[in-house]
DNA sequence: AGAGTGGGCCTTTTT
DNA sequence: GGCCCACTCT
């Protein structure tokens, strides 16, 4: 890449294609500058401009860093870039905060004491070793009270990404668990060291060692301050205060620094997000210019007014003005209903009536706060052969014959992680949680020591029954990582498939087909890593069913049904926003902190501005076939909070319509 | 080890 | 109502 001279006939014309705000902060100088960019003003655009401009201006794609949170959002930027300027873009440093920290720990591992090939532990195989290792610090794990490896994980991810001390942790936000404060700080030492030993890191680990990394070991650090001239992150309403440090420091030497964001859409702080970052980034950067892009081209006048109303009873954020670019469009609606199955049956009516009107399924989408409140509708839609998906459920990578799969490529490349190891034996018949441990045990010397797999499983006595497999399982490792180096990743999935795992496979799973062509789909994915070390990696950070696995066809026409915070970053023609009710929405949780509320406010602002055209309000004034929470639910404060005369309510008497299909078989379900 | 039973819980979710 | 976990029994 000799040259990234750009053909003069590709350029961009930036004047023509960019609003004046937007025009602003593309082509400002260097140095430290705050975008805030309202939903729907084109904020990746922004960003994606701002790439090319420094790039037709000279600066190299490695001396750039652009951060995300999501590998979709990155996939998305560089997509984007790519489009513009075709191969130019090339060798940007792009990716999540996650991603580019492994990126660099990779090659300097040994300087914060981790081998090469560490293990990345995602939140499963890091509840598995908590799991282990509460037991083994005599942690009161049979207590009641003791919290849970999921729980625990929470509490030292909460306490790592904020940097409060576990202790605080545990008394501001999980007070129940103060009396057993010391045995859980026990447990998260325990689990420290253990991780050490097995070469593992978790993902907050990927942040603080990387920040370790850069801070105590000044030529490395140097190496990639110099690197990094422009450090551009997206989102930065939603980074902690590790992220904000990471970016500080690698952006320091040449001090130019943008980031965009929308304080208005953070609604993360329950994982660590801090919006203060935000808030005072002009105070840690004295001097930062800030670019206001204020212009909406996504919603319909009404549908902003509403936006515009709902966040200001928020007090903490920067006053901004949301402009509709559209000039005219439908009043947005907002419907009281009985109970909860008539919000269920009026949301499909009108998906009914607007698609109808000519919108596709896939142009509308319901939005709740918590997946449990779209139980009902996913009932109505049923019924009335309303064709749609709900964005959760389990991700490609996460399921358990993908990730049984990595754990033989994981003890390949790293002999001594230990939850690889135990989850490969667990498979065995006859090996449980307990003598997969004994097994460790006896193995974790052997395969330290660098001898042959196969020789270091022989060291252990698996139980009679599972010593012919055992013995499979010792030629399989061997087969895969001949005198320990591994082989291509795609060729050991194979290799494990066709000598044990096919077999588990039929034995254990009813959908045997399905999954072993999900194998397959992964082989086929594997194919284009050199080495499995990097296959690994990208498998545990890509949490996502945008790798390998996507199943979604293009052609499908379905309604969608997600969480708010699932929504964020998309649009669509129609969104309906149910349970608008105080419990509900705002969730009961937040409603004597007000900090949560505010919160919920800007958790409300995102779902609102996901439409375009239209917009539906509604909320059940009664919860019927429920055995917890109170049966009576009131209108939400959200609701009150939005002036009358702009939103339309139908008409009191609009009795709902028959439904197409009889109730009959529903009933028993329901009572 | 694995199947079966009863009690307690019940936001949001990326990497 | 349903899920997950701990405990019991085989």
């Amino acid at each position: 890449m000799g040259t990234a001279t750009l053909n003069p006939g590709a350029r961009i014309d930036y004047q023509a294609e960019l609003n004046e705000q937007q025009l602003a902060a593309v082509t400002s100088p260097g140095g430290p500058a705050l975008v805030i960019a309202g939903a729907g003003s084109g904020k990746t655009r922004t960003l994606t401009y701002r790439v090319a401009w420094l790039l037709e201006n000279g600066v190299k794609p490695w001396n750039i860093l652009l951060l995300t949170f999501t590998n979709k959002a990155a996939r998305e930027m560089t997509g984007r870039v790519a489009e513009l300027l075709g191969a130019g873009a090339d060798g940007i440093w792009s990716g999540t905060f996650h991603s580019i920290g492994n990126r660099i720990l990779r090659h300097h591992a040994e300087a914060i004491g981790f081998r090469p090939g560490f293990t990345i532990l995602d939140r499963e195989d890091q509840s598995d070793l908590l799991k282990n290792t509460a037991r083994d610090t005599g942690a009161p794990t049979r207590d009641k009270r003791f919290p849970k490896p999921d729980v625990l994980a929470e509490l030292f991810s909460l306490s790592s990404n904020t940097e409060e001390p576990l202790e605080q942790i545990v008394r501001e936000r999980f007070g129940y668990f103060e009396e057993i404060t010391s045995a859980i700080i026990a447990v998260r030492g325990a689990y420290e060291k253990r991780k050490r030993t097995a070469n593992a890191m978790d993902f907050d680990d990927l942040l603080l060692q990387t920040r370790r990394l850069l801070r105590e070991h000044r030529e490395t650090g140097e190496y990639y301050r110099e690197q990094f001239q422009h450090v551009l992150v997206d989102e930065y309403q939603d980074t902690n205060l590790v992220q904000a440090d990471f970016v500080d420091q690698l952006g320091s030497k040449h001090g130019n620094i943008m980031v965009v964001g929308d304080d208005a859409q953070s609604i993360y702080s329950w994982r660590g997000a801090n919006f203060e970052n935000i808030l005072n980034f002009s105070r840690r950067y004295p001097g930062a210019a800030t670019h206001r892009i204020e212009t909406n081209y996504r919603s319909v006048p009404g549908i902003l007014d509403v936006a515009n109303a709902a966040i200001r009873g928020n007090s903490r954020q920067f006053e901004k003005n949301l402009r509709a670019w559209r000039s005219s469009g439908a009043r947005p609606v907002l419907a009281q209903l009985a109970t909860n199955n008539e919000q269920a049956s009026y949301v499909a009516e009108q998906i009914l009536k607007l698609h109808g009107e000519g919108l596709d399924f896939r142009d509308m989408a319901v939005l709740y706060r918590a997946h449990f409140h779209s139980m009902e509708i996913q009932l109505e839609l049923t019924r009335c052969g309303i064709p749609f998906e709900v964005t959760s459920g389990l991700r490609f990578f996460e399921q358990a014959h993908i990730k049984d799969i990595a754990a033989f490529l994981k003890f390949t490349v790293n002999p001594s992680d230990e939850t690889a190891f135990r989850r490969m034996a667990r498979l065995l018949p006859g090996v449980g949680e307990k003598t997969a441990d004994n097994l460790w045990e006896t193995v974790k010397a052997a395969a330290a020591s660098g001898i042959s797999f196969d020789r270091a499983l022989r060291a252990a006595r698996p139980p009679a029954r599972a010593a012919k497999i055992w013995e499979q399982l010792a030629v399989t490792l061997d087969e895969i990582a001949p005198e320990r180096k591994p082989i291509s990743p795609d060729r050991a999935i194979e290799a494990v498939m066709d000598a044990l795992y096919e077999d588990h496979m039929k034995a254990e799973f009813a959908n045997y087909e399905s999954r072993r062509e999900d194998l397959r789909t992964l082989v086929g994915y594997a194919r284009q890593f050199p080495s499995t070390e990097d296959f690994l990696s990208q498998v545990a950070l890509l949490t996502n069913a945008d790798g390998a696995g996507s199943r979604e066809e293009a052609g499908d026409d379905r309604v969608v049904l997600s969480s708010i915070h699932q929504a964020k970053g998309l649009e669509w023609r129609a969104v309906f926003v149910i349970w608008l009710t105080e419990g509900m929405f705002p969730g009961s949780r937040s409603l004597e902190n007000p900090d949560s509320l505010e919160e919920e406010r800007r958790l409300f602002y995102v779902a609102v501005t996901r439409g375009r055209d239209h917009l539906y309000l509604t909320h059940p004034q009664l919860r019927l076939n429920s055995n917890y929470g109170d049966p009576f639910q009131r209108r939400s404060r959200f609701i009150a909070e939005i002036p009358e005369h702009l939103l339309d309510k139908p008409e009191a008497n609009e009795a709902p319509r028959k439904p197409p299909v009889k109730k009959t078989s529903q009933k028993d379900w329901w009572y």
